[in-house]
DNA sequence: GGAGAACGCGGATAACCCAT
DNA sequence: ATGGGTTATCCGCGTTCTCC
């Protein structure tokens, strides 16, 4: 390292490899086939940069593409199934574009909500997604005072873009599954039909009671 | 003391320039 | 034409400085 209290910059490099830093960030940002840099003089950068630990500033990479390459997306909660299978698949979409995921659970509390947005919008996160939203009204209006790009995920919200499973029609077509080939006719009612699971005034299961109910 | 201006941070990039 | 270098500018925002 050329010092041990401070991170290596491009200036550094650039001293050290005796050329200048424009040349040393075209070099190691891939740009160096169209500023006509020497393949030569790019591996002699590359190598120095390696010898001194160099790493790029993403902060000032951010600060200088007004994009910080971070995106955020808020779960209710991390230890739920579909939760958890829904966060992995983020970060595995996010990295494959290059971004950085940002993952936080609200423990289902609207003012914890509110919290992780503001959290994330001063870190200045590219943008969020919000899955099961608690208070969605509150989450845009935060966002949309900080012009903060943001999408609903298995909720409707106001005022931005929403993701959401068509829970009606998977109720319906699961239990119209159920009862192919039972024949109508009154049943004792330990034999009727009952759709058990989520709390009936979340959307999803208010949703899914209603395909279910529609069929019957 | 308060308001506003200037500065600095690190990196990307465009425009321009120079030597071969 | 090639292979660079130099300089200025920009970005957001916290800190420091200057002036009234």
């Amino acid at each position: 390292m050329t010092n041990q209290s401070r991170k290596a910059t491009i200036y550094d490099i650039a001293r050290l490899s005796g050329t200048s830093p424009s040349t040393v960030s075209a070099a190691l940002s891939g740009a160096w086939k169209s500023r006509r840099i020497s393949e030569q003089k790019v591996e002699f950068i590359r190598r120095i940069a390696a010898e001194q630990g160099y790493s790029t500033n993403m902060q000032a990479r951010g600060l200088r593409q007004a994009k910080s390459g971070l995106v955020g997306m808020i779960i209710p909660v991390h230890d739920n199934r579909y939760f958890a299978s829904m966060s992995q698949s983020f970060e595995s979409f996010a990295r494959d574009r290059d971004l950085v995921p940002v993952i936080a659970s609200s423990m289902r509390d609207a003012d914890e909500e509110r919290r992780i947005v503001e959290t994330l919008i001063s870190y200045a996160v590219d943008c969020i997604f919000v899955a099961g939203a608690t208070d969605p009204a509150a989450i845009t209006d935060l966002c949309t005072a900080a012009n903060m790009r943001h999408v609903f995920v298995d909720l409707p919200g106001p005022g931005a873009p929403s993701v959401i499973s068509d829970n009606y029609h998977g109720a319906r077509m699961l239990t119209q599954t159920l009862l192919q080939g039972v024949q109508p006719r009154k049943l004792p009612a330990r034999d009727r039909i009952y759709f058990i699971g989520g709390v009936a005034t979340d959307y999803a299961t208010a949703r899914r009671i209603e395909g279910f109910r529609d069929v019957l």
